[in-house]
DNA sequence: TCCTAAATTTAGATGAATCTAAAAATAGTT
DNA sequence: AACTATTTTTAGATTCATCTAAATTTAGGA
């Protein structure tokens, strides 16, 4: 019998970041971008590019890059799976606000138990999308990204409803706090100025100008 | 400013099965107990004394041993904290047994936030024992023993509510749910037998003769 | 085709956490 | 006081995960 397979902590986190940057398609995806993200160096990232291909995570191409194979694409997704379950947790059952919960789900998604996970799902009610609207994979590892496009693309006086954020930085969300503007709501672009692509939009019944960045951040779901 | 004080996980561990020997108390705890309770070899848990001491958390004298620091106390303090609570939000939240979640909460005491475990400390509405009938220290600090005693030491026809368990092991536990004895009932000793120390008890209206074994490893607290 | 800049890998080092085998210290016993 | 069994430490090795610096490969012009 075979030993036991499990994955360090670290090999996690390059799975993960290798699903992110697209290595569940068939591009390769490359050292050095891995490293950017990461925030690590190319070296260490080629050493551990090694590791994961011997244990049948990844396929790596000297010089080229790697792919995730399925055991990593599924290793990926579990992961995933994890953190935004995670997540939800933190916001529904613990009060946390959406800009606080990011580092505690990068703790608590390396936590082996599947019953724990599956408890916590069944606990939230089986939620499909983060706080930040980001989709939740089920547990047998489907996985569907919403049909969305950004609140900068929307054609004038179209409507849409927020459905999701780019940026998920603290600032960001706080912004959005601040604003009153959060996932659910219904907006309609009233008009958009040329010269900085900033724009007027109608959110609750308020109206509201805001700049291209932070259009081009929002995630929205149009509708009629 | 000095670099920002924190534990690897092997530390966080060490410091913890020191205070599980009473390295809280003035006697030094050997290395070799160490080693035999983290199953590990005394050359590791050498290796180890000197690192913790330089972090400030143990006196480490050579040949002697070692003892917490109040520093080292501290910390013990507050992973046995996230320890029990994690237990109780197991049972109470998610319907482990209690024979079942040691092993998760022994990842998840390592989870570094404070917020997230006192959230789930009020979440459970402040518990004071976890599933086990082992106290919980407070957020502050504070931490007291139950005053109690094994259901062995009861003189005959003495009664006691069962508040404990010494022996966590699967098996122990599932030995008492299988026998209906659970945390809360009340026992009354009716006989013991001289020969192998075995006693009769009654136990919710029910009669039961329970092993020695059985008894040294329950805790009860005696009342009339 | 040849050259060069950028990307990538290799080589060698470091720190954490562990091990084995050997040396040293301690404690109990004549 | 000397011997010996046990405990503890040291020395040296290993694996993981990371780094820096140097070597190599690739790719895009000229
Ligand atoms: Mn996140
Ligand atoms: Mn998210
Ligand atoms: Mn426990
Ligand atoms: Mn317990």
């Amino acid at each position: 019998m075979r030993k036991a397979f499990f994955l360090t902590r670290a090999e996690e986190n390059y799975i993960k970041t290798i699903f992110h940057l697209g290595g569940n398609e068939t591009q390769l995806i490359s050292t050095n971008s891995i490293a950017e993200e990461m925030e690590t160096k190319p070296s260490s990232v080629t050493d551990m590019a090694k590791r994961l291909a011997r244990k049948g995570l990844v396929n790596y191409v000297r010089y080229q890059g790697v792919t995730l194979t399925e055991k990593g694409k599924k290793t990926a997704l579990s992961i995933v799976r994890k953190h935004r379950l995670w997540e939800v947790f933190l916001v529904k059952k613990l009060d946390f606000n959406w800009d606080e919960v990011h580092e505690v789900a990068e703790q608590l998604e390396h936590i082996k138990s599947e019953k724990l996970i599956d408890k916590i799902d069944e606990l939230l009610d089986f939620p499909k999308y983060d706080p930040h609207g980001d989709p939740i994979p089920t547990k047998s590892g489907e996985f569907q990204e919403r049909d969305k496009q950004l609140l900068s693309e929307l054609p004038i006086m179209a409507k849409g409803v927020c459905v999701g954020v780019k940026d998920t930085s603290s600032s960001f969300l706080q912004y959005l706090d601040k604003n009153n503007i959060a996932l659910g709501h219904s907006i309609q672009i009233l008009e958009r100025e040329d010269f900085d692509d900033s724009i007027e939009i109608a959110i609750d019944g308020r109206r509201l100008h805001i700049s291209n960045q932070i259009a081009s951040n929002l995630y929205v779901k149009q509708h009629d």
